[in-house]
DNA sequence: TATGAATGAGAGTTCATTCAT
DNA sequence: TATGAATGAACTCTCATTCAT
């Protein structure tokens, strides 16, 4: 029964939502998720191994989350249905989920393996892009300049709506979001 | 001799950039610091303790990047100038300084007191806000907006600078640095 | 079937000589022996008692080793060909067979009841020197004695072999050999 | 204050006398040593170069026994200590010291570092041998040989001995030694 | 009989912190 | 004020053993 697979990664996931990454602990972690200290070797080779699967299973949650009703709309409409998409992930507060900030601390998120894996996850994005510049609406410049223009705001207001520093207020973000729309899109030209 | 105080934070600095703040030992900072393991609890209460003014005294070294060569040009030469602030500090590699990811990643740093320190820090760039607002160049959003939309896409990047995951090309940035500065700019108007 | 009894000896066996005791876990052994981690407990009260039964089983193959080829030629001559058994007993370095030396360090090796079957196992041995005694070819004094001054160089001997230390030269050995005969025959009188 | 070290040798080599190697752990070490465990760690990198280095210390009282009350006498009177006192060390059962028993099964006895340090300190040893042969009266084996003949059994009986399973018998064992050294001696030819 | 997932005590080791000097 | 030997709780990980299937 593989499925305290399912539980360990679980427990873990909430361990380090409560209470940061440098908190988990081999004990806390069998503890809160009701098994011995010895199952979890049995699914994962080590700690280290454990945070490695760790991330690609909440990165398959991010983008799942992300992605959430996403369809064929226009590629405006797509753009700002993700861009509320980041904004909630990264405001979750969900006590038993990591929230953006948490999981892009995750050591080894930077390996090849996990950028590849990543890259292949947001593909969606990436073809989003694509669309917008073969119709004339987004500008001509790399994905990574696009998505940090157009998408990183949102993130960082997430966090920022996280942590409390920020009312939340659809009325504004749907400004903002507009903005940061135009920031991407042809509809101004570059001096 | 107080001065010993400082010889351990540039010591902590300087161990927790080439080896990451999980690494950072007592006994290691002791030994690099030159000074014995009880004479750092002479100047900081504990390893939390000490974290967290060293987080007070980055911040301070950080602002000070920020703004160094701040002077009173046009609110948009300030941004401009701003803008690739941001993105240096987080490219940097320098090994024996914090760059801002790891900054960022020192635990305690959503703290109400540190908030207010960082606050009254980056005031220059609130105070930009402001003139630009009153000139009728910047929107009348709330800070927290035209920060992220014009600063963190600069952060971002240049944290995937420092991964190299990202060529620098100065012609490039520069057309995002200017996106950035029309996404806040009064140069379109909110539909 | 209790042919996996001697399938889990043999595997046991092969782990010790090769690895050593101490390196010997039950997961490992049930894996070499190709069954179940609780199988080996059908069969086997727990680790000390397969080791104990390893021991005897082990000893029956040591004596058998050492008794091969063993007939009823001259005391003198019986003593000679026992003598070379030790000796390549110890210097045995058949990986998936235990030597003399790892056979030794078997923990319960010092047992009454181990004891007890180790003098039975070797009375042809004994026999032999009573033989050699009634003959007027042996000196008159106890087994242990006779043993310890005619064989135990040889297993000296075999163990320093089997390390590498001692460069194995026939002509020597058996001039060796005929000093150990000569150690406990009635040759010389005791003065 | 490294006299410590020394409490921490000394507990471990009772601990080992005791209750065999294989029963060696850090914390019952500490708790026999009167020392915290984390203590055994400023003296000993880990538990392996803690037994490597029991081993010399071991290996210096071990000599330092053999060759007590070793004099200029004759030649046969030197072997005849000798003799005695290894039978003495291997039937030692004072149970804060390791027998040689004991002693010979620490691993890394075999390296090659030990096995100098063994050969420089039992020097005293070959020079008897060569002595021996200078007047004629050791026969001309290698060293190897002369002590699996000579001293072997002595060893061997004393291990007996400790056990329990021989009577202790002056008489007898006088026999004994006189046979071992007959059986390196030139007393009679090789033929 | 046989399985192998699960257990949990205990292993070796680290490290923040203390305190006699 | 400064030292650094000593502490011991807590860490990650192993492994002999059990038991529901």
């Amino acid at each position: 029964m593989a499925y305290k697979r399912n539980v360990i990664l679980r427990a873990a996931e909430q361990l380090i939502a409560d209470e940061g990454l440098h908190n988990l602990s081999m004990q806390k972690l069998a503890t809160t998720a009701q098994v011995a200290a010895g199952t979890i070797y049995r699914y994962f080779t080590d700690k280290e191994a454990l945070i490695s699967e760790l991330r690609k299973d909440v990165l398959k949650n991010v983008a799942e989350f992300v992605f959430s009703g996403f369809t064929q709309e226009s590629v405006e409409a797509q753009f700002t249905h993700l861009w509320f998409n980041f904004l909630k992930l990264g405001s979750n507060r969900n006590s038993n989920q990591l929230n953006y900030q948490q999981y892009s601390q995750l050591p080894g998120i930077e390996s090849d393996e996990h950028r590849a894996f990543e890259q292949n996850t947001f593909e969606p994005l990436l073809t989003m892009f694509k669309q917008g510049q073969q119709q004339g609406l987004i500008t001509d410049l790399e994905d990574e300049y696009l998505f940090s223009i157009g998408f990183e705001p949102a993130i960082a207001l997430g966090h920022r709506i996280s942590e409390g520093h920020l009312e939340y207020n659809d009325s504004e973000l749907l400004v903002v979001c507009k903005r940061c729309w135009s920031a991407i899109s042809t509809s101004f030209s570059d001096s």
